[in-house]
DNA sequence: GAAAACATGTAAGCTGTTACATGATTCG
DNA sequence: CGAATCATGTAACAGCTTACATGTTTTC
């Protein structure tokens, strides 16, 4: 079992007590371990006898007292071993792999939902790991070193879910080839208008041509902070949708000021997940001139686009 | 847990007992359990229990009687209930991610080791499953429906292993940026020279600039069946070696006749698992001119190179 | 004549999860 | 004042694997 293994390391650079190495294991999403107190408890219990890892306690008065472990020598020797020992094969699990296969007997209708619904798990998947990576414990510790190593994994794993979705899109390219109902549904609109306030934000659901795309709209202005990209792509995970369209009065500042690079961070997160965004906004309005060319520039990609009339808007998403 | 709606879903198809059932487990690599006894015994007496299926006893004089279990119409809707229910998220497991991100306090040759190891490892799974796809029970069992599906299956899991030798690439471009000797050995050959007799094929390895290669000999032809290109590489993951010198009279007939698609399947293997391949004859050959021109193609690439000297041969590589 | 495949099952054990138990502190 | 965080631990169970036990037939 590689979690004793794993422990050793996390305790090479500074000692820990149980509880904090919980927290470690809890936030590092490659660390596939629940990270359970009876694991990270057990684990210390066999890393003592091991002789491994040496234990002191300290007591706080007041407050309970903790185990700090320390690693010893031969713990580290044990930890270089392992390290340098052959690794794993990587192994995934892939449920939906599993009922595709045993999709034989199921319509095209149904395929199309099932697929549909995995993207979303996986969308949301993808965000919640890219956010758990920036504030992991590695994040946190990183020299100028091992952040370039954190990039690299961070990629990994991104670039795993980034590669089901695409290849879910593929699925969904061969079902349409499937003989089956054609869809002409036009817009219905507002449909199921699941309705309520979010931040002060009107929030509906619609639907178009067999796809749900979220309706947001605020009086004041919108996209003022990086993190709001992510948080786009939450919402939309949320409420099993495939694109935005939000009318607010106008973008922040900070969005149209380019070197702020929170429009350049907002959009490639919203590019990255696929989700697409229209931004109606009043018309009066004046932009720096760079940053109308990025708009313009934009408006020839299918991930944004900036418009002055909601009609405009909904008839592009 | 989803094996029982697994077993459902098979069962569907036909009537099987428990033995055939756990050879399909253990023969389709994206189902991940390991298809034990325990398992699948197990889940029957829970799926019996529940109605779910039912239970034919064949007596065969001589043999062991066999237990026949027959999907049930309730384990007919329970399947479908759980096809259409939420599919888990994907997930994988990495060591590999775990050992890098503890990696701080190693050499850079330790961690291009590393590196080396673990690309190996993935290259051999991705043989290994690719194999197991094309035998595996639903290849046999594919309409032309779901011969598609499983396409997509296996593009699926390969791309898997791809994604991940890629992104190994990048981890060992990186490494070169670090500090660290610099390698410049030349040419150790013989060195190691491990040398056996396999199918009357005499095989060296030798390093050239720090990465191994296999220098395989015989007298007669080689690479005439498709499958040869498989064998290669599971010869290189055997051998941990990254390409392949092939020393030979002459290449086979169905190699150089294009039609008989065994060129073009071999070359796609190699280079999918980045094997380099380069083929020794003696001189005196004549081939048809269409293949004659696919080499002169196949050397402005990097996969494959047709040679007359050894000497020219060792150079490439 | 031995090994591999066919066929069904059991026992023991490791891995990993949820839930419970306890008790102090901090924060809203 | 209740919820969340800090802090350590236990119990029970689900999931999964290895190995054992038994006996036949087919294949090399």
């Amino acid at each position: 079992m590689s979690l004793n293994h794993v422990i050793l390391g996390l305790l090479k650079k500074e000692p820990l007590t149980g509880y904090e190495l919980k927290k470690i294991i809890q936030g590092t999403p490659f660390m596939y371990w629940s990270g359970n107190n009876n694991q990270i408890y057990k684990a210390f219990v066999e890393l003592l006898e091991e002789g491994y890892v040496s234990k002191e306690v300290a007591h706080q008065d007041g407050a309970p007292s903790k185990n700090i472990y320390t690693l010893t020598k031969d713990g580290d020797e044990a930890f270089k071993e392992w390290m340098l020992s052959v690794t794993d094969t990587p192994s995934f699990r892939k449920q939906f792999l599993m009922k595709l296969s045993l999709s034989e007997t199921f319509s095209r209708d149904e395929l199309e939902t099932m697929v549909n619904q995995y993207m979303d798990t996986v969308r949301m998947q993808k965000i919640f790991s890219d956010r758990e990576l920036d504030k992991s414990y590695f994040r946190e510790s990183a020299s100028i070193q091992s952040g370039k190593i954190m990039d690299l994994i961070k990629e990994n794993i991104l670039s795993f879910y980034e590669q089901e979705l695409s290849w879910a899109e593929t699925v969904r390219e061969h079902l349409k080839t499937l003989p089956g109902k054609e869809s002409t549904k036009e817009e219905i609109y507002p449909e199921k208008g699941s309705e309520h306030m979010e931040d002060s934000m009107k929030l509906i659901v619609f639907e178009k041509n067999n796809l749900r795309y979220l309706h947001l709209s605020t009086n004041g202005q919108v996209l003022g902070k990086k993190e709001d990209g992510l948080d786009l792509i939450s919402l939309c995970g949320e409420h099993d949708t495939h694109g935005v369209l939000l009318e607010a009065e106008k973008l922040s500042e900070d969005f149209t000021q380019l070197r702020t690079g929170v429009a350049g961070e907002i959009l490639q997160k919203l590019s990255n997940y696929r989700v697409r965004l229209a931004v109606v906004v009043s018309e009066n309005q004046d932009y720096p001139s760079r940053f109308k060319e990025m708009i313009k520039e934009l408006h020839k990609g299918d991930t944004f686009r900036l418009f002055t009339a909601l009609e405009d808007a909904k008839n592009w998403i």
